[in-house]
DNA sequence: ATACTTTATTGTACTAATTACAATGTAGTA
DNA sequence: TACTACATTGTAATTAGTACAATAAAGTAT
């Protein structure tokens, strides 16, 4: 993992009011590199050989934590699983029903803000498309 | 059951293609009355006593088909469990982390056509907000 | 009305995601 | 260096949803 990686970690979880463990960082940086929006069992399979000793209890554990001090999203856009995000600025998900790939939407809705500034207190927004990916259209010929 | 409600259900099932059951009508009815969004769990328990013979199995497998005829809508916005809903005009859904209720949130996304004519084929759009409602905001005073 | 074919219903057993819990270990601090 | 709170771990439990095979009923043709 390369120390600037490590850096921006480090500062990540300080910066949320949370302790410094190799088990967080490790999982951050997995979701900081691959951005797949990976379920808990992706994760888990792909550090459990570099980190013999992780749990999957962990990997929830970790993810339910850098949840609350929203760090991380929780997508539940999948019937099955939920999948996991790093925050950033708003956008929205689709998910192909083929593959099973979520795929970022850059979209903003000019009317969030009257639900946002509403009645209810808001603190998620979710957008989620399902479907069927152009690539798996083009692939199968299921237009 | 009201006769014209039994009238509606027979014809909604038939429009969609799929047979007429005791079965189906009831689960119609109960998401037509009281259109709370509920999992297949409340549906299935509201119902038995009055439908002893009603299995939980078909509670799922009724509403699965009536998703795939596009009948009703499947709502994941809650973490644990899928929520269903009888298919109407396009609308979002707020959910309270304190109460649990869905309510349905009436906006309009004047962007979405974007995606929906993209390079997808987008067969479901679903937009869902999270927090506390204003009446657990009155309540308990977490403003 | 009757028989026939297809599809629906049912109950049970199973699977898979997530959580509860209790023992052990470690980060951050005094 | 020692202490305390919190994090990690493994196992066992829970729970929503599914697979499956036997039975029943809907819709249609006779």
């Amino acid at each position: 993992m390369a120390d600037d990686a490590i850096e921006r970690g480090v500062k990540l979880l300080r910066d949320h009011g949370l302790k410094v463990t190799p088990q967080r960082l490790v999982i951050l940086r997995y979701l900081e590199k691959y951005r797949n929006h990976p379920n808990a069992d992706e994760i888990y399979n792909a550090l459990k050989s570099r980190n013999p000793s992780l749990s999957k209890t962990t990997v929830y554990n970790t993810l339910e934590t850098m949840h609350k001090q929203r760090l991380v999203d929780v997508l539940t856009i999948s019937e099955s699983e939920r999948r996991y995000d790093l925050r950033r600025e708003s956008h929205h998900h689709f998910m192909c029903q083929e593959c099973g790939r979520i795929l970022d939407i850059e979209i903003a809705c000019p009317n969030c803000h009257r639900i946002i500034n509403g009645e209810h207190r808001v603190d998620e927004v979710h957008g989620y498309f399902k479907g069927i990916c152009s690539e798996c259209l083009t692939k199968e010929d299921k237009l």
